[in-house]
DNA sequence: TTTTTTGCAAATACTTTGCATAACG
DNA sequence: CGTTATGCAAAGTATTTGCAAAAAA
């Protein structure tokens, strides 16, 4: 059985992300290349063990925590994001439609509540992949408070 | 400093939760009672380790896993709900906007992309809390292949 | 050669589970 | 009373970290 993990990167997308890995002071390891191709050229939404063990097919000594590291830093040079929320589960009981603004600097959770209009509607081809139950739309930036701390400290 | 966690929950509300509870079997321990107000009073998005805390206040000898076993029985009775996603990280290198369909059964996720004319945009009020940077929305449910399966199980 | 990165192992954070006792209905 | 829920302690996952050796610039 194939997973489909395959279709491979592009010259550009490589030589994009040695270019900014390089702009950014970190080196350009054979580990990162291959942590970098398998999540850019991968469909399915990996989680760590996941890149592991296909990075591992190619290159028998990388150890998990690399595998860690490199997507951490990845994620910071912005070249790869996490799909969701993650860390710790947080809950709600409020079941009014809303949405949340979350601080990627302070993890504040705000609540922001859609006027009348401009609800959002479950678009059409959501539908092939089967019934929704729940929407979930997280926008998430620096907030207001953590923009003043920041200039504060300059 | 009072970090608004008051307000307090509605009579209703609470009938509501006893009726549910019994619904499905559930017995309304002073627990589950506390642990479910503490939650719909909350405008915090708050954790199982907060929920402990402030419980704690009122019962002082709940136990954490009490609390997780109890977010969890409310989550599948439908009186809470986990904001965003959780459990483990899953990382994407597209960014090509796009959804996600997430299986609330086999932990699947599907991407989604959106027709030219219905991309989302982000309301105005939302910038009220800092500056947008990355959008993440995420429908929930049961994914096709999981309806057919629940279906030849009957 | 200097600094960063890796692999290993151990630590930490979050969540779940087994079991005897206590409590609900 | 019978059954379910709780608290305790211990076990699991997911992820992070300290450190010496190895590799990049």
């Amino acid at each position: 059985m194939n997973t489909q993990t395959s279709c491979g990167v592009t010259a550009e997308q490589l030589e994009n992300f040695k270019t900014i890995c390089k702009a950014h002071g970190l080196r350009v390891t054979p580990q990162r290349v291959e942590i970098f191709k398998m999540v850019a050229q991968s469909k399915e939404h990996p989680d760590a063990e996941r890149v592991f063990e296909a990075v591992r097919k190619t290159m028998p000594n990388v150890s998990l925590d690399t595998v860690y590291r490199t997507l951490s830093s990845l994620e910071e040079l912005g070249l790869v994001f996490r799909v969701g929320f993650s860390s710790k589960a947080r809950f709600d009981a409020d079941f009014d439609e809303h949405y949340h603004f979350v601080c990627t600097q302070c993890g504040e959770v705000y609540d922001v509540f859609p006027a009348p209009g401009e609800r959002l509607e479950v678009p059409p081809e959501v539908e092939e992949y089967g019934r929704v139950h729940k929407i979930n739309l997280q926008f998430s930036g620096l907030c207001a408070r953590c923009q003043k701390e920041t200039k504060k400290d300059l």
